[in-house]
DNA sequence: ACGGTAATGACAACCGATTGCCAAACTTTG
DNA sequence: CAAAGTTTGGCAATCGGTTGTCATTACCGT
């Protein structure tokens, strides 16, 4: 191969391309750039002029390798297609990008098996790694935890950091809704067995349900897509329930289309409360009443945790645990319980 | 700091870790991984078992020093909020991962210099790129291109590899659709104006508009976001015109929102076409006419052009341009024209 | 004016792989 | 059995930075 071109036209610039400009040794160059205070201010001075006449961007693979620090950040989310994850990854990105790392987002395909891989792959390629709904168990969440820099979205695991959306307090509230509607037979129409926001939910939602006497069942489960909307609907339908609370607003929206194909009316014939607020859930039809939450603030707490982590100097107190808030939003998919069979 | 420690307990493997093990020297181990031809079967056999037992997972980033290539791709989305892009990504993540890359997305916020910066970034970190609704000058882009791979998805520009969706031609049907269904006074809720689709678009409409006869005005520049949706509403109403065709469906839904507000009905008042079909298109109120494409697969086709760029040696002729077909889908958004005032 | 401390910048090792070159070992052939 | 050809695998340079070490220089107070 040829050898080093010193007039290589359009390679580039290193820096020592810029310390054989200035007459200093590669070393100084770094250090002008990175340290600007351990090396003399004209010095310095002359380095950045060269570095900008020459369009010197540094090479993020070489600063990777040296200094042990990708400055990327690795973004797990379960399905990159549900509109719950695309406030989510914005939230990400935007305070990602603030802070000048770069976001490596992989769709895990729903998938533990995805997820287990991606993680070991990103260990090298990413300083931290944020994973939201993991459908990984406790255990591998935690051990993944104590390689890397880890934060997760919507997984609570004792010892891993994570922002937890308070959708349970939300069910609890939702459950209020429909009891003050009249309902006293409810369905729950859950999502995947690995989710443990839908575990939670269930849980909350059973405890509430005994407190205020009202029957409130289980369905499903149902992967957390519209086109399990139907065989939801199909369930509700047939167990009897005036009102169903379903995992996320993907199924709520999905039970919606499925009923009016049935002829059935919402709210008159059922009421179905939704979760997430997600795009959509305003301009459905009826539009859906749900359980809304600042998921893209959630993204920007994730990030910010983490990169606590990642640069401990920056001080404040490290949280290892956030819980945002969950209100319901009432719209037009729930009104008073139909009279009894 | 401590020396290299020999001992390291949970330090990721090398392969010099496995050339130890197996008695052999790094580069052999670096070929009979890389080139299992160039080395003994029975060496390489020993170096797979030896990699296998230390769980050796190569550095990317040495990997990308070395060898000049990084194995990801970046693609580049004006805004990850739309669901427009949700299918795109996916089809994008899907193949890249397919064939063993990296799919490094980035949400350009809808701004020429936030994409060129991430171009000028994305030059040492890529082998190539992706760029979708590019918002870029021509000359921008041609030289971005040519620069490093690059292919771009609804820009066509001279001598740029572009996969492009031809809403063009499905725009003719949506006027032949209105028009049989007697709109004669027809409005073109444009785009933002350095979209070159809504540009293209609105060449084709405003041609086919004379050849049949009818009347079709542009208004806006309009976001592509609902929020824009009222302001095109009113703006529609005001012109007088029977129907409208959007920029992309999440105008359309926002007229229909901001429409229904003011109490007019669709289709009896106003007929709305939208375009992309995106998430939402099929259950908003009424269902919305639009312009469908396979997304999805665009986003596929886009990685292929890109990776037989980037492989060369994979034969096959090497497309400089794709074109996806689009349909019309109709839905209740549209239906015969009022009788004129 | 001199010893001492601080500031400065050059040298070289290093991160973990790839790869050109070459020598040793092995196989084939005359 | 030797010459020629083919594998095979080791050495060392290289990618583009970072960083520890150390010599040099400048500035300080006394």
């Amino acid at each position: 191969m040829a050898t080093t071109q010193p007039a290589a036209v359009d390679r580039p610039a290193t820096i020592h391309d810029i310390a054989a400009l200035c007459g200093v040794a590669a070393s100084t160059v770094s250090r002008a750039l990175s340290t600007p205070d351990r090396v003399n201010i004209r010095t310095r001075q002359r380095i950045e002029a060269a570095a900008a006449q020459l369009h010197y961007i540094p090479n993020s693979q070489a600063k990777a390798l040296s200094s042990g620090r990708t400055g990327a950040v690795g973004v797990l989310v379960p399905d990159i297609t549900n509109p719950f994850y695309f406030d989510l990854i914005r939230g990400t990105q935007l305070q990602l990008k603030a802070a000048g790392y770069t976001q490596l987002l992989v769709d895990t395909e729903e998938s533990d098996e995805v997820e287990a891989s991606t993680l070991e792959q990103l260990r090298k390629s990413a300083d931290g790694i944020i994973v939201a709904a993991s459908r990984l168990t406790d255990e591998a969440l935690l051990a993944a935890a104590a390689k890397m820099p880890l934060v997760t979205i919507n997984r609570d695991v004792p010892g891993v950091p994570a922002v937890i959306i308070d959708t349970p307090s939300a069910t609890s509230q939702a459950l209020d809704h429909l009891v003050s509607l009249g309902h006293t037979r409810i369905a729950y129409m859950a999502g995947p067995l690995t989710s443990q926001s839908s575990t939670r939910r269930w849980t909350t939602l059973s405890e509430a349900a005994e407190e205020r006497g009202v029957e409130v069942r289980r369905l499903g489960p149902f992967a957390p897509k519209t086109q399990s909307g139907a065989a939801a609907a199909d369930a509700a339908v047939h167990s009897g329930v005036t009102a169903c609370i379903a995992f996320n607003d993907l199924i709520a929206i999905g039970m919606l289309q499925r009923l009016r194909e049935r002829g059935l009316r919402v709210p008159e014939d059922m009421s179905i409360v939704g979760c997430d607020d997600i795009f959509g859930a305003d301009f459905c039809n009826p539009p859906l009443s749900t359980m809304a939450s600042p998921i893209e603030q959630a993204g920007r707490v994730a990030v910010s945790m983490l990169l606590a982590r990642l640069n401990p100097l920056a001080g404040g107190g490290t949280r290892s645990r956030s819980v945002m808030p969950t209100h319901l939003t009432v719209r037009g998919s729930t009104g008073p319980a139909r009279q009894a069979l």
